[in-house]
DNA sequence: AGATAAGCGGAGTGACGACTTCGAATATAT
DNA sequence: ATATATTCGAAGTCGTCACTCCGCTTATCT
């Protein structure tokens, strides 16, 4: 591979990320233009609208697996659990921004963007257990309807445009759910 | 107003209101088809689409608020604020849509709409206060953070799919976390 | 029943967006 | 330095969708 195709690519990587993350609906000129580059080198690059909304969920949803497992060499797992999902809330409007345009062009998620979907849950999974056996989350709750929350939270904080103090009481509303009973 | 103009009317607002329930990318042709009536038909009593979704949403929006100002003459409050919190958990799917729909056409929702919105959260509102004076919710719980969990759980529910066990799974967490501290 | 005004359907129209084509430009290999 | 194969960008093409125009139909009033 050539050396400025590369770049090239690395350049409408970013300028997706960032053009889908404020507008699901941005059409692929868009992307060109604040990549610097034509249109066609858009769909060389990337065959489809929807391959190029896939590649950039997928780095999203690595990013995130990677800070759980970040956090899940931590050897504090209560504080790790709920700090990941504090970060995952707060930085959920762009992402989610740019799952809502993957639904809204191409139906399901492709085999790429689910594979990345599933390492990250079970990242999450493992702190979970990790917080859980810590005896910082109560040990009934399960994962399918905690991640739910997790999800929820991100959806609602996004679709509210919550300011960071009800974000945050909201949050500690949802933690105090998440804590064993006294 | 011609007799048969109305019914078209009523109509076209049921098959809108099934159709972008379900898909909220649907096209006015849809919404046509479906109520039996050509699409002039369909311009002619809204003369726009986003016109068309607004009417739709504010109709949701005031059946909610009914439902709620229904509750709120119960002599039970506590029961009545988680039983509203749950229904509108699961009915958010189509509603959701509606909205999403709304946003993706035309920008913000237009007066109308807000103002159904209004009325819906001030008898939330009511509920909620009446729940606390009960003692069945917690008193530092505040509107902006239960609601933004309301519309967080009915989101994540719906962007999940989840199936109803884990939704109530899920709301079983959150309203451990509204419940009073013990 | 007959007049008439309101309502109706379906074939346009114009804009927009995803994707393609093709001649010009440029990086690498000798 | 020159050849050549790859990449580039701008101007298309094609389909879709919101919205309009106009001749026909039908409810309502006398």
């Amino acid at each position: 591979m050539r050396a400025d195709a590369r770049d090239n690519r690395a350049r409408i990587m970013t300028a997706a990320d960032d053009v889908f993350g404020q507008s699901p609906g941005a059409s692929t000129d868009d992307v060109a233009r604040l990549a610097g580059v034509g249109i066609a080198t858009v769909f060389r690059h990337f065959a489809t609208k929807t391959e190029l909304l896939e590649a950039v969920l997928t780095l999203r949803l690595e990013r995130i697996r990677d800070r759980a497992l970040e956090l899940a060499g931590s050897d504090d797992p209560g504080p790790a659990f709920f700090e990941f999902f504090t970060q995952v809330v707060s930085e959920s409007a762009s992402k989610l921004a740019i799952a809502e345009a993957l639904t809204a062009a191409g139906a399901a998620a492709g085999e790429e963007a689910r594979e990345a979907g599933r390492g990250m849950r079970e990242a999450f999974s493992g702190l979970l257990t990790a917080a859980q056996k810590a005896g910082a989350v109560r040990a009934d709750a399960e994962m399918p309807e905690v991640y739910a929350l997790l999800i929820g939270a991100s959806r609602g904080a996004t679709a509210a445009k919550l300011d960071p103090e009800t974000r945050d009481r909201m949050l500690a509303l949802i933690y105090d759910g998440l804590k064993p009973r006294r």
